[in-house]
RNA sequence: GGCCCCUUGGUCAAGCGGUUAAGACGCAGCCCUCUCAAGGCUGAAUCAUGGGUUCGAUUCCCGUAGGGGUCACCA
């Protein structure tokens, strides 16, 4: 009896190793290819440090001609969710983030690596298993749960370090005939591996993104296959990226600690290992401390949040793009038009320390991306995440060329509006666009230097009696205001009145107020001229005529 | 608790033994032919701490404190 027979016993039906060598061959791809993946288990639910890593596993792969899959690791059934691959692929298509192998819908994928589901690779795991096995380099445990209970807790009491190692892994010392004995009464067991490891030595490694890192050997013999026949984690990423080509593993920094372990496993499946990366947290204040964004206490944490608050899912790459390398910040500056492909991004300036989350940020990069966008863009957009979230403004929506030109005001010009930050932030700066909308709150205008109803009756009526024509170009137009000011006494330049205050009771930008007010509501608006090129004759009419009837 | 990683303005950060310690967001002020957003200019604000090494430490080494991660038949 020999290792053969106890792997023979384990694994009857599994195939040598060889035909999965040679059914996955090596990948044919430049020099300097990076293949990389994103590996989340399937809950339906895209963490923003999810969506991170795959913009910049994505991007480092895009960017050296290699690349980019997406693998399922389903091997935790308990943690199972209906739809779980559904909710990732359409959180990465939302963000344009689509991988280019790998699961596409929750049971198709493209590729030649495949599966690309863990659940389905069951028998790859298992070949791999036994010619472990075979070696002497894995072996069965029968140890029940409450043993290892147990052991634990001895460990504790006599304050040792805990786990399955050196003494405590009962089971590696099992002679084959023991084993296949047990196997043979029925017991239930799972597999181990033989660490061989020394907890007393170092080992070193680098890391792109950490730097040199130094642990003690591995040494716990973990399990690699569990009860219900599938691979754990570890046993399951080395095999996968063996076979799958993966030249950098980019995950987070939650694993680094697994280092000794992954590399050992290559080390005795006798592969090279790939290169790891490990990408620092994004974290969130929490009163005084850091900790991790969190899926539970923060709603920012969701990626859907982003779509939900209509926050372009541009900004939210630009601004991981911005963790992730700082130098993308004066690139962007250098280069505001051009596409995120052009930008060279350095796995190893990458940060090492987590950043804190900065919602203010992305705003402030939105609303700069929103600024580019045409008229037509915004429209398309704000349309889209009108339909799903506000109702109310999808109707303002309704009449296109109305809107287009709404939001066609100063914008498409060499300093382009920046005032929308996000689609949720449209129907409040567009709704005294609309008469109906308008009339709504028009009662209650709110005057700034000019108070009085009857000064700022008889501005308006002077102003729509002599000086109002729709057709006047903004020179004339802003002429007008200027006439209309000084008929009425006030200043025709603020810098006059600024001059010799005592002089006037107000100046131009006091009357144009009043003129703003009455037609927007507002006291803060985009360009007044545009505004009432958009609104048109009979609107402005209407808003003033409706003052003076008061 | 063991092991590992981290620590430059409020935030993101550049820096790699000698610098007036960049830049961005935010904040304040000024300017910009009418307000606001933007833009331009200016300003306030940073090397956790104690020891070394060195002619000289933000930068190198050690300790301390603080933060984070990890110690499963979960990933």
């Amino acid at each position: 009896m020999n290792y053969q027979d106890l792997a023979n016993l384990i694994f009857p039906n599994a195939k040598s190793i060889s035909y999965y060598e040679e059914k996955y061959p090596s990948r044919n791809l430049p020099e300097g290819a990076i293949v990389t993946r994103f590996a989340p288990s399937p809950t339906g639910f895209v963490h923003l440090g999810s969506l991170y890593q795959v913009v910049v596993a994505r991007k480092v792969a895009k960017q050296t001609d290699g690349v980019f899959f997406l693998r399922i690791e389903d091997t935790d059934q308990k943690r199972e969710v209906e739809n779980g691959v559904t909710g990732i692929i359409q959180s990465l298509k939302d963000f344009g983030l689509m991988p280019d192998e790998g699961m596409i819908s929750e049971t198709e994928e493209i590729g030649n690596y495949g599966p690309y589901k863990q659940s389905l690779r069951k028998e790859i795991y298992q070949a791999y298993a036994k010619h472990l096995i075979e070696q002497g380099k894995a072996y069965p445990c029968f140890c029940s749960p409450e043993t290892l209970e147990e052991i634990r807790q001895k460990q504790e009491s006599a304050k040792i370090r805990p786990g399955y190692y050196g003494v405590w892994a009962t089971c590696r010392n099992l002679t084959v005939e023991e084993a296949i004995q047990k196997i043979q009464n029925g017991e239930p067991y799972i597999i181990r591996l033989k660490s061989p490891g020394r907890e007393d030595r170092k080992i070193r490694h680098h890391d792109i993104i950490k730097g040199n890192v130094e642990f003690p050997e591995h040494d716990q013999d973990i399990v690699i296959i569990k009860s219900d026949g599938l691979p754990t984690y570890h046993f399951a990423h080395a095999v996968d990226d063996h076979l799958m080509g993966t030249t950098h593993v980019i995950r987070g920094d939650e694993w680094l600690s697994s280092i000794p372990l992954h590399l050992q496993l290559f080390q005795m499946l006798e592969w090279k290992a790939p290169k790891y990366a490990h990408i620092s947290p994004i974290m969130k204040e929490d009163n005084g401390g850091k900790r991790k964004l969190s899926k539970r206490k923060d709603p920012e944490a969701a990626v859907s949040y982003y779509t939900e608050e209509g926050i372009p899912r541009e900004a939210v790459v630009e601004y991981l793009m911005n963790i992730a390398n700082s130098n993308f910040e004066s690139w962007r500056k250098a280069n505001p038009n051009a596409s995120l492909d052009e930008f060279d991004l350095q796995l190893n300036k990458m940060s090492v320390s987590g950043a804190l989350f900065d919602i203010v940020k992305i705003l402030d990069i939105a609303k700069t991306v929103i600024s580019k966008y045409t008229a037509e863009q915004v429209y398309e957009e704000a349309l889209i995440w009108a339909k799903n979230y506000d109702k109310e403004l999808e109707k303002l929506l309704e009449d296109k060329t109305y809107a287009l030109k709404v939001f066609g005001i100063e914008r498409g010009n060499a300093k382009p509006r920046k005032d929308i930050s996000k689609w949720s932030d449209v129907k409040e700066a567009i709704s005294y666009m609309y008469d109906d909308e308008f009339f709504k709150q028009e009662q209650k205008l709110e005057y700034a230097k000019i108070q009085d109803k009857e000064e700022i009756k008889k501005i308006l009526s002077l102003y729509l009696e002599k000086y109002f024509a729709i057709e006047d170009d903004k020179q004339i137009w802003f002429d007008k205001i200027k006439d209309l000011s000084e008929e009425l006494g006030y200043a025709r330049e603020v810098k006059m009145f600024k001059q010799e205050p005592e002089k006037w009771p107000g100046h131009v930008g006091d009357i144009s107020t009043v003129l703003r007010v009455s037609l927007t509501g507002r006291q803060n608006t985009p360009d007044l001229y545009e505004i009432m090129q958009v609104l048109g004759k009979e609107s402005i009419e209407k808003r003033i005529q409706k003052i003076l009837e008061k």
